[in-house]
RNA sequence: GGGAGCAUAGCUCAGCUGGGAGAGCACAUGCCUUACAAGCAUGGGGUCACAGGUUCGAGCCCUGUUGUUCCCACCA
């Protein structure tokens, strides 16, 4: 590493630290009775996508957690995976075929689904391959898929389960379907967005040839699907209307006038058009009056039983109804109105509500237990606002619509039988029909949606439902962590199967992050074209710099924009730690790592600052603030760490004192690495490059143990001392700065102190950082001061001869400057400290920290009157 | 219709259980000070959205207002 170039190249490491790490087998999860468990499960991406800027957040988030709790000694297992996602692999290998003039009928079920599985093995291994880029510390032994052996037989297994206690049914409900997909969805995978629409007013005459009843609605074409117009029964309007039949125009049937609480008297007419079949109210009112059901549009919404509009497309038939309606004189007007509609998350196709026979699963029973352990904190939110968002969700649940009308996915495990209509619902694949033993049986067609299987992961990856011991010592699960966007699909359903199924909460800590935006805020889709490619910022920077770049600056449940900028930053840090390493390595003789015996002041201030920093870390990290946390390393390495410890260690390098020499090496490596260990969760990559190259026990930093405050490592009052001298380093170098002063001249100093023994101990600092010449220390004035220009802090006064170069205005206006923002500071402090119920009120400690701050004022305000005055007595 | 988040420097965002406003980028000035110019030093820049309240003390807690983003919802 001491030949390396001056600049890191991430490319020619990553590589080669991964294969380290895996060639040691250091992410394998064991079971060890010693140890604590920790284990984290994965979000599975679907296994034929690429990871996108998405993934490498919610991966960067569980790494840099799993790394940490694996340091700190736990037995840390993190599960990885992939999930088939039903409708986006079938629709991708769809988008194929058809390329070939293909659709998926014309090969058939079978052929298709090893097509998919063709398109499975082919590019299943990316998106893990990039996971591996990421640097992400998986377990990859227990690599899972979701339609896997084992987690289809853990699907099975719930499916019959849920059935045989009555918690799954099939029923003819009103579902969402869409008409692209050809599939039913469940509430949650429909978006609902506002479109511009007409609110259609339709007159449908009395049977009895008295007048009209006007409806209206926003979906003519549904019409064609009435069996009743429903208004309230209090509303007087239309009291005698109730009972009698209208005329349903074009269709020319007569239909009954009905009462029903549900018809809003204020809103439209007062008068419901009801469509059982395609609207989900409608559809309830419809159960209260037994009315009659008429299905209109078929899979692809296309008109049927609706005579001469038969085949025609829902929105053809639409501007056809209307048109007819309006020469047939019934329609009244057409307002314009917004109204929302529907639309299939997969495709954005509005989705029609339709009465189909599907299944589902009973939410209330399961609903229950789930919220509770939710409210009660057993399982804990961060942050906690999403408890809301979520107990809102459960109370409100519907039934789950959980059959899909697809070939890839888990086929539904029941057999309908073509003599007695039984169904059969079996662990194994039935040969007869169970009650009638008919031989006459045929597998239901549907698969199960992907989220069935997803929500059992936390437990279906550990072996279930074989008592597996990875299941007994890794579940429940420790963090999930997870963006929550996907709270109701995924979340809430892990949360009760696992109480359902596993008698215990799947996890114990569920860490929300936001989405990833691009630098406008928009999200990132394929439409925009601003999705950003986490492979070519790799590429570019390093993964430990788009590491470092999400970590930062984000906390939990945000979202984040994405800055190309901030990585370079990244790399630049990354770049900075490498410089600093070399700088060690450089000077480095010693063969092992351990601090000396001896410490100079400037050891004991930046160990000082290293157990802060290691206390404030550990702190921070118990919350989950990760972004936090990453920040103080960040300004440790390269404020406390480069720009002073290092530059102090040069006094001592260059000695001709072996001692001293060691001694500063000795603490620079020690420093080095305890700080490389904190960044290692971030970082992965480039710290253990370092680290394998810096004197050390064990294989590797990742496994090796996590910092802990050390209370024997704290010198207080060494770096109150230590900051005094830095305060007048900083002093002198903006004195310069003001006076245009090159570093090349070194000045005589003259410092006037009270703490004399403490800057003897500083005069290396401020010939080496504050660029002086010969410093003499004295608690006098010096005897010519009135030619000198003159730094000033709160402990010392440094005087420099540098006359010919004092612009005397400006600097008397600089000091007058300093001077009044200190007079403000004392005041503000004053009037608190005369303020009696201050001193009463606030605690003795806070109270003693104003009285400190006051005397450090006093003391400056003195020595910049002075300063003043010299200056005046010049001019 | 219900709910939540956000509003802090030119930009993007941190800011913990209330105790003198921070970072990165950008900007200005000066430096090749032998680890690093992907760097060093110094500096300018903020009515913490607005209005009340609680408190000895509010960016932080409470109430309201405005703007903005999002989620949920079966008024056709």
């Amino acid at each position: 590493m001491k030949e390396l170039s001056k600049i890191y190249e991430p490319k020619q490491v990553e590589k080669r630290i991964y294969k380290l790490w895996m060639d040691g087998g250091y992410f394998r999860g064991i079971i060890d009775p010693e140890k604590e468990p920790f284990t984290i499960v994965i979000p599975p991406p679907n296994v034929t996508g690429q990871l996108h800027l998405g993934h490498a957040f919610d991966e960067t988030l569980q790494d840099v957690i799993i790394r940490i709790k694996r340091m700190q000694g736990y037995s840390a297992l993190w599960v990885p995976g992939t999930d088939h996602a039903g409708i986006a692999t079938q629709i991708k290998v769809e988008e194929e075929l058809r390329e070939q003039g293909l659709s998926r009928y014309d090969i058939g079920r079978e052929r298709f689904v090893e097509k998919v599985w063709e398109w499975k093995h082919k590019y299943g291994s990316r998106i893990v391959e990039q996971l591996k880029t990421l640097g992400s510390s998986c377990d990859w032994e227990r690599e899972r898929f979701t339609m896997d052996e084992g987690c289809s037989r853990a699907v099975r297994e719930v499916f019959v389960s849920l059935y045989e206690k009555g918690l799954i049914y099939k029923g003819s409900r009103i579902i969402n379907w869409c008409p692209k997909c050809t599939t039913a969805l469940s509430d949650a995978e429909v978006e609902h967005e506002d479109q511009k629409g007409h609110f259609w007013h339709i007159r449908y005459p009395l049977s009895d040839g008295s007048g009209y009843i006007t409806v209206a609605t926003t979906r003519p074409e549904t019409m064609l699907g009435d069996t009743a117009v429903a208004v309230n029964p209090a509303d007087e309007r239309y009291t005698e209307l109730v009972g009698k039949t209208c005329i349903l125009p074009l269709v020319n049937k007569q239909i009954p006038i009905i009462a029903d609480e549900y018809v809003d008297m204020e809103f439209g007419t007062g008068c419901v058009k009801i469509t059982p079949c395609h609207d989900p109210n409608d559809f309830e009112v419809g159960q209260r009056h037994d009315l009659e059901q008429l299905l209109v549009l078929d899979g692809n919404a296309h008109v049927i039983n609706g005579g001469k509009y038969d085949g025609m497309d829902r929105y053809k038939a639409r501007e056809a109804i209307v048109r007819d309606l309006e020469t047939e004189g019934y329609l009244v007007k057409a307002d314009s109105c917004d109204h929302s509609v529907g639309v299939c998350y997969r495709c954005g196709t509005s989705v029609e509500p339709l009465m189909s026979p599907q299944w589902f699963v009973r939410m209330e029973p399961l609903a229950k237990d789930a919220l509770e352990v939710v409210e009660d904190g057993r399982i804990k939110f961060v942050p906690e606002r999403f408890v809301k968002i979520y107990s809102n969700w459960m109370r409100n649940a519907h039934d789950w619509c959980i059959s899909r009308q697809l070939w890839w996915g888990h086929q539904i495990p029941a057999w309908y039988c073509a003599d007695c209509n039984h169904v059969t619902v079996s662990r194994s694949d039935p040969e007869a029909c169970e009650a009638c033993g008919s031989k006459k049986i045929e597998r239901d067609p549907d698969v199960l949606d992907t989220w069935f299987s997803s929500a059992l992961w936390p437990f279906s990856t550990l072996g279930w439902p074989d008592k597996t011991e990875d299941l007994e010592y890794f579940y429940p699960t420790s963090v999930l962590v997870t963006g929550y966007d996907i709270i109701f699909f995924w979340v809430a359903r892990m949360i009760f199967s696992g109480l359902e199924h596993m008698r215990e909460i799947p996890f114990r800590t569920v860490l929300y992050h936001g989405l990833i935006r691009d630098s406008l805020g928009r999200k990132m889709s394929k439409s925009l074209g601003n999705g950003v490619d986490p492979m070519e910022v790799i590429e570019a920077y390093g993964a430990d710099a788009l590491r470092f770049n999400i970590i930062t600056g984000n906390s939990p449940g945000n979202d984040l924009r994405y800055y190309p900028e901030r990585c370079e930053a990244m790399r630049n840090f990354a770049n900075k730690i490498w410089n600093a390493s070399r700088f060690v390595l450089m000077n480095l003789t010693i063969q092992d790592n351990a601090l000396p015996e001896t410490l100079d002041l400037e050891d004991k201030w930046i160990l000082t600052k290293l157990q802060i920093l290691i206390r404030e870390v550990n702190e921070n990290l118990d919350r989950f603030e990760l972004g936090i946390a990453a920040g103080k390393i960040y300004d440790f390495i390269w404020d406390s760490f480069c720009d002073w410890y290092i530059e102090m260690t040069k006094t001592r390098l260059t000695d001709n004192d072996e001692e001293r020499k060691v001694r500063a090496q000795r603490v620079l490596c020690w420093t080095l690495t305890q700080t490389l260990k904190l960044l290692h969760p971030f970082m992965p990559f480039i710290t253990e490059e370092i680290w394998q190259a810096l004197p050390h026990e064990g294989e590797a930093l990742m496994v090796s143990q996590w910092p802990a405050f050390d209370a024997a490592l704290y010198y207080p009052d060494e770096e109150i001392e230590m900051e005094s001298i830095m305060a007048a380093i900083k002093a002198v170098r903006a004195l310069r700065t003001e006076k245009n002063v090159p570093p090349s001249k070194k000045p005589h100093m003259y410092v006037k102190t009270e703490k004399c023994d403490v800057f003897e101990r500083g005069i290396p600092f401020l010939k080496k950082l504050a660029w002086a010449g010969d410093v003499k220390i004295s608690d006098e004035s010096p005897a010519n001061a009135a030619l000198m220009a003159i730094a000033v802090t709160a402990d010392a006064s440094l005087y420099m001869p540098l006359t010919e170069l004092i612009d005397i205005e400006k600097e008397l206006a600089r000091i007058k400057k300093e001077l009044i923002a200190a007079q403000e500071n004392k005041q503000k402090l004053e009037a608190k400290l005369n303020n009696n119920d201050f001193l009463a009120k606030a605690p003795a400690s806070v109270v003693a920290a104003e009285r400190d701050k006051a005397e450090k004022l006093d003391s400056l305000i003195t020595k910049l009157n002075e300063s003043a005055h010299n200056l005046a007595s010049m001019n």
